[in-house]
Order: structure tokens, then C-alpha cells, then sequence
DNA sequence: CCAATGAGTCAACACCCGTTCACTCACGGC
DNA sequence: GCCGTGAGTGAACGGGTGTTGACTCATTGG
């Protein structure tokens, strides 16, 4: 019996190459099975290493353990949204309609990585706390990030250090209540999917407008 | 050997009483599994059972199974959430400060039955299904309660009735997320709790600041 | 007062869990 | 060309899992 599937595509390929390749099935598996109704601290590491085509002893060939596991799955997501942000970045940013654009752009961008920030979204909350802290982190790290990107938008030029992430904290949170909302829609719904884009623009015009007027009325 | 502690309190009980003292143990001890690293999905029925003094049989005779216990702790914690409503809006109402007072009654309270809105910041995004879908529902019929209330307060007046939802859903999401925190840091860390209060105080004037203005140039 | 009810017990079932161990054997460096 | 490395195997362990059925016996209604 042979132990493993010589390779789908038969070209030769390093022993390197295979680890690495076991160890994405690893993740993707349990990307997978979070999918559905499961949460990842529901997951077993038995489990994981079925779908992932291995025996559950050679788990430990790639990960300490489940925890260790989510960790990857972390750097692995916040690796796909840094991607995002510079693409973005480097975009040619229409000054009209940039808010609509940012807002589409981002959701088109999640719903493309659905596993990965459907991870995110639920373990963000809820899982071990070192995964959990770990998101947490990094989130922290986006907005301040994300903060420095839109101090140089002329509106928000006026705002303190701290108003601004302020803001940048409640665009955040708009922006993740959409995408939670999102990751738990019929990806082929498009009625739905519009509606929530259009529902988040609005929230975040609004929080644009208010803190246009915010310094203005304090100090 | 007793197969039961007759009572902490001696009084005589009826046998009624006695059973919803019961699944009360059972709600309270899968509330207390809950206030350290788990997630509800994760609990098992025999550990909910143990720590509710019962043998994981008599289990049955309160819930069909753990999603059952789940359901009865949504409508337990929104029963909470809704007897605070129903408090808040019988108080006199100030007309200054009415945001941060609000906000601090808000938190104050979900502090104080930190086990059930911790229970329901999970699996609002995480559980199964059934959970998280009945945790929803309740959410959106929260927020449509809450936007009647806020239709009175003047500068939100001229809003149109979706974008009034709009707006108190994102007032919603900024509590929301305001809370998660607050559970997640140490009830005892005043500075921690007072800086959070005071963002989310300074997020949601922000928000009605914005929605002052909204209607003004779009209609 | 006596019979019925039903909350809770105990034991057993078949199964899944994480982790360990000794093992095989293809690849890669020498 | 030959050995060492290490990814993956298969079996075993002790223990936790949901669910079942037959039981006990205090409370309750007639």
C-alpha cells in the first residue's frame, strides 16, 4: 500500500516543498471544518489531521498542537488583510466616491478570503485566549495603521491622536459587523450582499461627517 | 446515602421548585464553564452536569440536549437585557449627559451579569447555529426597539425610518464592541473600564453629531 | 392512606479524544 | 553509493463523550 498519494500533478518536488505542502492541508483543513457549524476550539486535532489526509501522530511533525495550529491561522489571515491594505494602497484612490470604494472593496476582499476572516471573525471572541489575544493584537496593530492612512484625508486633519483612532476604532467596527454579517449571508445573494454594502457606506459617511464637526465643538 | 443535598435552606420546598432550582444549576453552571476560556460549543453535557451537582442523565430530564440549554440561555440573558430597558426607560431621562449616562448605565449593567452578556458576546458569532440565529433575531429586534426610543430625542428626527435603523445599529455595533472589551478586561482595572466608557461615550456623540447632519444633504 | 408521578441515580454501551511509541522508508548530503 | 534524517504510519493507552435503560423513593393528587 502506498502511504501517501504519489502527488496529483507527478512533477518532481523537494522533500521541503511536501512538508510545507502537509502543513497548508493541515490549516486548510481546519479552515474547512470551521466553515460549517463548528468553532475552532471545537475542533479536535484528530479530526483536522483526517481531513487533512494524515495520521493524527504526524500532526505533531507540523504543529505542538491545536493551539499552535491557530496561531499559524492568525499570521496566516492578518498576512491576507496586510496584502489588502498595500494593494490598496498602492491603488490610484479616487478622491470621489472613495468611501464606497473602500467599503466594496474590502467586503469583495473578504468574501474572496471567507474562510480566513470567518476564522477571524468567530475566534476573535471566542476561542483560547492566546489565539484570541493574539487577533486582538493585531487588530490593534490595523487600526493604527490604518489611523496613520486616513489622518491624511483634509476632514480629519483637525483630530487629536486619540479622536482619530477613536474614529478609526468605530470605522473598524463598522467595517467587521458588516463582514461578520456578510460571512453569515448565502454567498449568492446579491440583494443581501448589496444591502450591506450600502448600509456600511452610510454608517461610515456618517461617522466621516460627524467627525468632520468633531473638533469644531470641542477645544 | 442521601441522593441529594436536602437543602442549604431547610424549608420545606415544593417539588416544582425544587426541579427549576435545578435547571437553574444547570443554566448557572454552564454560565460559570463558560466565564474562563471556553466557548459554549466546546462545553460537553456530562461537564455542565457535574458542575450543576446532577448526574449527566437527569440532564435530560431539563434540556433535550445542549443546544436546548443554549436556547434557554438567550432568552434568560435577553430577558435581562430587556428588564434594563424597561428600567432605563422608566428613569427620569436627563436631558444633559443623557449619552455618557447611558453608556455608563449600559455597562454598569453588563457588568454586573457579566456571565450572560459574556455568553451572549460569544455565541453570537461562534456557536451553533440555532444559537447564534436565535441570538440575532433577539439583537435585531433589540435594535428595532431601541430605534423607536432614539426617533424621539430631536436632532434624529428628520431621519427617514432605514436610515434611523442605520444609524442606531451603528450605535449598537460601538456598544457592542465596547462590551466585548470591558468583559475581556479585569473587572477591577477602574482605569481600564473608565477609558473604555469614555471612548464609546465620545463614539456614540460622534455618531449623533453625524446624524445631525445626515439628512440635510442627501433629501 | 395509597398509588402514580417523575427527578435523580447507577451502570453500561460504543465511540472519539490527545498523546506516546516503535516503526518504515524516500529523500538529500556526503 | 550509502547512511542519517525526518515525514508519515499503525497500534496502543487511559480517559472523556452522548445516550440508554432499569432502578429508587420522596412528593403529590385523589
Amino acid at each position: 500500500m502506498r502511504r501517501r498519494k504519489p502527488d496529483d500533478t507527478f512533477d518532481a518536488i523537494t522533500r521541503d516543498e511536501r512538508k510545507q505542502r502537509t502543513r497548508r492541508g493541515l490549516m486548510d483543513a481546519a479552515l474547512q471544518l470551521l466553515a460549517g457549524e463548528r468553532s475552532f476550539s471545537s475542533l479536535s486535532l484528530r479530526e483536522v489531521a483526517k481531513v487533512g489526509g494524515v495520521v493524527p501522530a504526524a500532526f505533531y511533525r507540523h504543529f505542538s498542537g491545536m493551539d499552535d495550529l491557530g496561531l499559524a491561522l492568525v499570521d496566516d489571515a492578518f498576512g491576507t488583510l496586510h496584502d489588502l491594505m498595500r494593494e490598496a494602497r498602492s491603488a490610484p484612490l479616487p478622491t470621489s466616491n472613495l468611501i464606497a470604494n473602500s467599503v466594496e472593496t474590502f467586503l469583495h476582499y473578504a468574501q474572496a478570503h471567507r474562510l480566513q476572516f470567518l476564522f477571524l471573525a468567530k475566534e476573535r471572541v471566542s476561542g483560547s485566549s492566546v489565539v484570541r489575544l493574539a487577533i486582538r493584537k493585531e487588530i490593534r496593530l490595523w487600526v493604527s495603521e490604518l489611523a496613520a492612512d486616513l489622518a491624511a484625508i483634509p476632514q480629519l486633519k483637525k483630530l487629536s491622536g486619540e479622536d482619530l483612532r477613536m474614529v478609526t476604532a468605530l470605522v473598524v467596527q463598522s467595517v467587521m459587523g458588516a463582514t461578520e454579517i456578510m460571512l453569515d449571508t448565502d454567498p449568492d445573494d446579491d440583494d443581501a450582499l448589496a444591502a450591506l454594502q450600502r448600509q456600511a457606506g452610510k454608517q461610515i459617511m456618517l461617522i466621516f461627517l460627524g467627525a468632520a464637526q468633531w473638533k469644531s465643538r470641542k477645544g
